[in-house]
DNA sequence: ATCTGTGAATTGATTCACAGCC
DNA sequence: GGCTGTGAATCAATTCACAGAT
């Protein structure tokens, strides 16, 4: 398969850049709340403890959006990041697991002002479904590619303990599911095409016990 | 022909490595709980979609834990990983915030069998202070830096809305935590030497819709 | 005078490839 | 034959440093 070098959008953009945009919008939307029209990389880079260098490397694989001898426009740079991050829409998701932490994220008020919504809620345990959380009721996982093919969702949220986590994944990729965000505590994997990002604060709190390890005990 | 420092660990380990440490750990875990006795490099990357050289290039900075022709002692290995993580011992955390998010994470059962224990719980909120979730009795944080003066954690797991969070993590530090573990959705900051980890969903479906924004609609 | 955008240089991480051992 | 451990080679990411714009 060829890739061409010419074209309209052009080559690779390497992975961690994706991964620092949404930090770059948060830090934007910040400063545009605050009322502040323009600022440098300098300045961006102080807030997100990165240099100011890679904030310009980083912007200068989708265009030039700066100013020389001023900085950015922050209204602009932030609407110019939200169209390449694609948040100038809704995404439209489905939770698989409604657990304790399932109805956190049905209750949690984070998703939707930013263009995620949960519109469709699954469940193995007869005891969660047909309750409403958030708005939303939840049906039987057996349901799933019914409902999802009848009405189908962009992102698949998966809060469902870990030895049935990899099933129900398989389930919303061959749901046409093209995004998932897995909360269990899995060695977990989706397809080559299917995004997937793990929310594990168990392998967060071990890797910070390494460097922890070695320092005195807390005393002072 | 230098030869590397005998049973010595100053050596430099790279960031990304202790963060797949944890990774290692966990599909050892699931190997020994199966009755595995031996894994290859091979094998383990296999369940992770790692490569076989990367494992054992990682693990080389710690020892030499396998056996040629043969591979890893799966119970060994882990028990190796284990120290070198500090996961041997239990690690204290306080928990700041006991809303929604606050909650679940007092009721989360995934921390303990690890040996992370949440031994405090404190909030702002009047309504909060004095109800037990979890065994824990929430108290006010203006008693955060005498308790954990009394009886200091590791670890502070931030769990309060954003425009708190920044001054939560302070005092936190101040109180002598070394780690943080920080669910609200900001630009945080700890001072050098204080370990950060950031748990934030928002930001990984940002990161995801970058890939989706491309591809034709959801459509079977 | 200030700050962007970007090739070039550097630093860091991953993979290769093979000697050595089981 | 199979697999580890590891220097060397490759690939990726970051930082430097400066020309050029305002």
């Amino acid at each position: 398969m060829a890739r061409k070098p010419e074209g309209t959008r052009p080559a690779k953009i390497p992975h961690v850049v994706v991964l620092r945009l949404p930090l770059y919008a948060r830090a934007l939307a910040l400063l545009q709340a605050n009322g502040q029209e323009v600022v440098s990389s300098a300045e961006l880079g102080d807030m997100l403890r990165v240099t100011p260098a890679q904030i310009r490397k980083d912007l200068s694989y989708f265009g030039r959006f700066g100013k020389q001898g001023r900085g950015y426009n922050v209204t602009r740079l932030l609407e110019r990041l939200r169209l390449i991050l694609g948040l100038d829409r809704e995404w439209r998701m489905a939770l698989i697991g409604v657990g304790k932490l399932g109805r956190a994220i049905l209750e949690y008020g984070g998703f939707a002002p930013q263009g995620f919504r949960v519109v469709h809620a699954f469940d193995l345990d007869a005891g969660a479904v047909g309750q409403t959380f958030g708005g939303l009721t939840v049906r039987p996982v057996s349901e799933l590619e019914q409902v999802l093919s009848a009405d189908p969702v962009d992102i698949g949220i998966v809060a469902v303990p870990a030895f049935a986590a990899q099933k129900v994944m398989d389930s919303l990729v061959r749901c046409g599911v093209r995004a998932i965000l897995n909360y269990a505590p899995i060695p977990a994997h989706t397809p080559q095409g299917v995004e997937l990002r793990q929310i594990d604060p168990v392998l967060a709190l071990q890797s910070m016990t390494f460097h922890l390890k070695s320092l005195a005990p807390p005393a002072e």
